[in-house]
DNA sequence: GATGAATGAGGATTCATTCAT
DNA sequence: AATGAATGAATCCTCATTCAT
């Protein structure tokens, strides 16, 4: 057999990507600066992604994942509404924080026509957990009787705004975090 | 005058960029769609905006603004601090539903690089009003303490989020526009 | 107004590539070669001929309209059928002879798929002069009945085939042409 | 045995490449769709040969010879003049008419710049037969006494055309080989 | 020998910008 | 100022060929 498809190149390609999108915008990044930044030829990012297109698809779906994969380990599934809601968007703040490239390329991606509809509905899926709470929450009387999407959504839109708030102040002594989540929960909560 | 007729092709290129930006996406749009869109000459958008880069940046500021403008017309300045909220909030929801392509081209615009910090300055500018009746709101003890730009920035991600979702669900029965509202109040407000 | 589009550069681009085709052949031959000879820009070649496909159609038809603007020119309308396939016979192995570029590239483009149908039957068009002669003479009993489109094709394929030998023995005592239009008359006519 | 694996896959390749070069047109043709074509991988087609246009020329002089082989298979080598090339001529259309793959292929390398001048005189090689013949019925007085190799071409580019007439009219009721050939008598020999 | 991933030099276009008219 | 042809750098992708497995 020849050389396989290596998952670490795969890997490497979609990493470069990132970080070069992140560093000089996701428009103005040609292949070939992310062929080199992954120490690859420049073909060889066509072997791995046909177009740039799809790569750039790949890249939302797999930060999209990424995140749902973080956000729903150690998940405290017997907690009471509020401090499973609290964890969710804990471990959301944090990994914001700690990956504002991921975060950057992701708002592009996310208003990029190049992403298809099929991508947007990969990566809206593994955030059904929240939803599920949300949809029990509400069964229960702890939350506003909304559309479980809308909650889902508002969840998603404050924490990227905090996020973001977070990052652009970074010496601030106010604690974003705690007041983001207050105000979602005083909006949506019933008590 | 050519003064006047200048004024007439610099908005007709404007109002072109726009269109064609929400057509085909901000970064898949040439110079040359926006001058045939506006009916001019390629080399004559050059003369009104030297690089598309800065035409992207006046199309950015001429967004913020007219919504500012739209905002604060018939602001009733005299109401309590909710109905002054609800107001700009109902102006903001109106707007961004009536307007699409604007809604689209500026959350677009609002990630891309291009975009320098200057033009996110001015385009905030418009919005101290918002802070204005924020910081009075504070001192009453109406709203929560937070930082006034906190303040701005919820109401304006909420309201976008609103839009949004009205958008996407354009049969719905539910009152996003006021659950939205609800949301903010009861998340900011301190009764 | 601009500068208008100019036809001594659509020339230009058109000599060059019949030069440069007949030189490299048709397929190794980069747009860029093109532009280079013509002494333009890369991309002005694409505001003349908006892709190398066209600009092959276009060259094919140029090509067949100069040779049939040849054969046609001083035509002794009023001579008998003999001397008027002469003259038409002399003039095209004349022009083959003296044009081998031209020939070698129509040789490569006749075979080429990038030439639409369209650009097939337009080249035809010139050409139906000599199907009025055969029409005319096969009535009058000089030539056998035989479709005269097929008339048509011999008289073109003996021709080429003619100049192509001629090409290739410069320095025979041979009289190709004089040969080949003989075979040509005693296989058709009927005398 | 390796051996005998070896030349089919030889064969394989080669038939991939008639089939698709015929399909796509030679110059469009990756040599990955041949090989894919073949069902063998990319890397093996060059074990066979080494270079794409190598492959070429190995096909063209396949082609001339495997027309060759069937232009005399049972050829009649004691009939008279006429009747031997009239057997020439018929497997020669015949040939043409059932392999339409083989001709558009054969028409396209003819005047490819990559089949060497080697390659052209061995493809010439199988053909000697007919100047045989023509040169005996020059030395009796049957033909026109004109080069061989003439001859030898003027059956061969009639034999083409009269094949191409007959591919472009399916249904005509015309008998184009019998008429191609009538030309060509009446146009060489001497009776 | 067979495989197919890896390579990187092109190649056809695109497009922001310039500039002759 | 307006026009649109001219420019050529930049870009995505292709493909013949090489080479590790």
């Amino acid at each position: 057999m020849a050389r396989t498809k290596s998952e670490d190149k795969r890997r490497a390609i979609l990493d470069a990507a990132l970080s070069v999108f992140a560093e000089r915008g996701t428009w103005s990044t040609p292949t070939a600066a992310i062929s080199r930044a992954a120490g690859v030829a420049e073909g060889t990012l066509f072997t791995y992604f046909p177009t740039k297109e799809i790569l750039m698809n790949e890249l939302y779906r797999d930060l999209k994942s990424e995140l749902a994969e973080i956000l729903l380990a150690s998940f405290p599934s017997d907690g009471d509404v509020r401090t499973r809601f609290q964890h969710l968007w804990q471990g959301y703040i944090r990994w914001g924080v700690t990956h504002p490239d991921e975060l950057k390329v992701l708002a592009q991606l996310q208003v990029a026509d190049q992403i298809t509809p099929e991508s947007r509905e990969v990566g809206r899926a593994p955030f059904v957990e929240i939803e599920r709470i949300a949809t029990e929450a509400i069964a229960h009387g702890y939350l506003h009787d909304y559309p479980v999407a809308y909650h889902s959504m508002l969840f998603d839109t404050l924490a990227e705004m905090t996020i973001a708030v977070i990052a652009s102040e970074p010496n601030t002594t106010v604690d974003y975090a705690m007041i983001g989540f207050d105000v979602l929960w005083r909006g949506t909560s019933r008590s």
